[in-house]
DNA sequence: CTCCCGCTTCGAGCGCGCTCGAAGTCAAGG
DNA sequence: CCTTGACTTCGAGCGCGCTCGAAGCGGGAG
């Protein structure tokens, strides 16, 4: 593990993970990691060494950790991916914001919606324990 | 629209909706219904007509807005068939508790993350305004 | 020199949750 | 009697987000 982070680290003294390393960082898999990249949800391509191994930098890490937050929120893959490409072209600052404002929005009544469900099945094990404790 | 109501409801005294109906006060579509029945989300068929269409009871609507609940909150179609199926033989309250104390607890901590990732896209979308605001 | 291991690309496959269309039935209205 | 329209069943299809396996390469250890 060490000995696998020095492979590629020693390489280019101390920076740039391997995919795995990075993937573990991140809590997904290599397989996703390099999905993620082919599909445009990286604001560059990966730094590759002179073999060809990608090798992921503290940036890289950032960026992949805000989308890792997106998805966990709900944003589909087509939208990580349209506000990837803004910043890629550089500038467009306000439809970026525009889509995480509006991305917000989403989150905020999605989770008042499930608070409000939440509730219901609240009182729904309340129900259930009062039936059973009346036994 | 009430006109179509009337054409169920006048057959049996009130009493029952047409699919469409209850899909619509469901906010789920009557394709949707059909297939959670199919799927045995439902604690039982739902009755049927002289002429073999579907009948949603008030009762039938609890139900299913409790599974629109829960499916809102992410618990798995596979899942709520089992809550189902416990409801469905009787008994098994400790069961179908423990299966909703489980979900309720998976609901709380998604809740959590999100509310988390929530507070890093607020920070982001601080940063884009600062950043706008400093032109 | 050979072995092994982790990486590479590519494309197919999968699980979930619907979603839809085709073809048929039935009851009421004109 | 014929049309209309909401319903019925059945099975196929789809969009999303991965997930996986095969085949190949390159570089360090033994």
């Amino acid at each position: 593990m060490t000995t696998t982070a020095t492979t590629t680290a020693a390489t280019a003294g101390e920076e740039g993970l391997g995919v795995a390393e990075a993937a573990q960082l991140c809590g997904l898999t290599a397989h996703t990691l390099r999905y993620y990249e082919r599909d445009g949800l990286l604001v560059a391509p990966v730094r590759r060494t002179a073999s060809g191994h990608r090798s992921y930098t503290a940036a890289d890490l950032r960026w992949i950790t805000m989308v890792t937050r997106l998805r966990a929120t709900g944003m589909p893959i087509r939208e990580i991916r349209t506000y990837a490409e803004l910043c890629r072209r550089g500038g467009h600052e306000e439809e970026r914001l525009a889509i995480l404002h509006a991305h917000r929005e989403r989150v905020r009544a999605q989770l008042a919606e499930v608070q409000g469900h939440l509730g219901a099945i609240d009182r729904k094990i309340d129900l259930y324990e009062q039936h059973l404790a009346a036994r």
